[in-house]
DNA sequence: ATAATAATAGTCAATATTAGTCAAAGAATG
DNA sequence: CATTCTTTGACTAATATTGACTATTATTAT
């Protein structure tokens, strides 16, 4: 049928509703149910929407609240310019992080100006031995590595 | 749809009237009743806006009194100097520490001024509830909980 | 003074109102 | 066919709202 690029899925229509909205705003507060029910699905697939096309990679932040006036924000962020470190640094961490490497990997941020002293000093406070151990260094580990990813994926953006 | 958001739970309302009293006086002082008449919501209410949003944690105390006459006051408080603050939000934490808890006391540490909006947001992506996740909510409250110490402690000497 | 009554605020559990998770089923793609 | 992406819905979790019952203090009556 037809010339354009006719054949999106609802998802994808989902998407670009709410991007269409986020090139006139900084961010957008939607109420779950009333999408879900504007695009005739269910609850749930807004948050499948969410979940693989505003990621944190493709400049968005997300947050929500549940129970009376619940929302879900999409907020827009600017992303810095050499994002590559991060993605690298991210990459080699991969599942497990010891302490000899998360104190590599807060040297290289600190070397590429993408913190300051006070800053990997909070890092490094939020990542101590002590405060995340969990008796059993393979979780510790499991557990440095989730704490400094999230972190990095802070890093991402400015503000 | 887009920024304007005026969709707030009166919870979030009454907070936030009470915060702009706040904003020009150091106490407020309220009939229970009438501030529940003012937003149409029943009494105990209002005792649930003060015991999720006016928490020591917070920088505010609340006293009261019944019978006649009665009221109930809140009442900003100025911690004396950086330590007290980091003492005593130690103190508060204890063993476990839930998000929204943590989320106070980052702001409260925004309010002090111990930490800028840059540091605050490290700060939540270290404890973030996907990092830090251990499929068990008391164990990630325990995480959670000794994380921030660790962060806290390190802001003591950190200046 | 003391007791009864009125006028407050507090507690707690039930209910309501949202959003989140996860896995299974279905559809599209290569 | 195999694989990946989308759609669905049952179950879970978090937060807000309500109201019945309790506790405390002040006021009034005896």
């Amino acid at each position: 049928m037809g010339d354009e690029m006719a054949d999106e899925n609802i998802s994808d229509l989902i998407e670009r509703y709410l991007k269409q909205i986020l090139a006139d705003n900084e961010q957008v507060k939607i109420r779950r149910s009333e999408i879900a029910g504007l695009f005739d699905v269910v609850p749930s697939q807004i948050n499948y929407v969410i979940n693989t096309r505003f990621t944190i990679q493709n400049g968005y932040i997300v947050e929500s609240k549940r129970g009376g006036g619940g929302y879900i924000r999409i907020e827009k962020v600017r992303l810095l310019d050499d994002i590559d470190v991060l993605d690298s640094l991210i990459a080699a961490i991969g599942n497990k992080l010891s302490k000899r490497d998360s104190e590599t990997i807060v040297q290289t941020l600190y070397n590429n100006d993408l913190i300051n002293r006070r800053e990997a000093s909070i890092i490094l406070a939020a990542i101590d031995k002590d405060a995340i151990d969990l008796n059993n260094n393979d979780l510790t580990d499991i557990m440095r590595a989730n704490i400094m990813i999230s972190i990095l994926n802070r890093l991402r953006y400015e503000g």
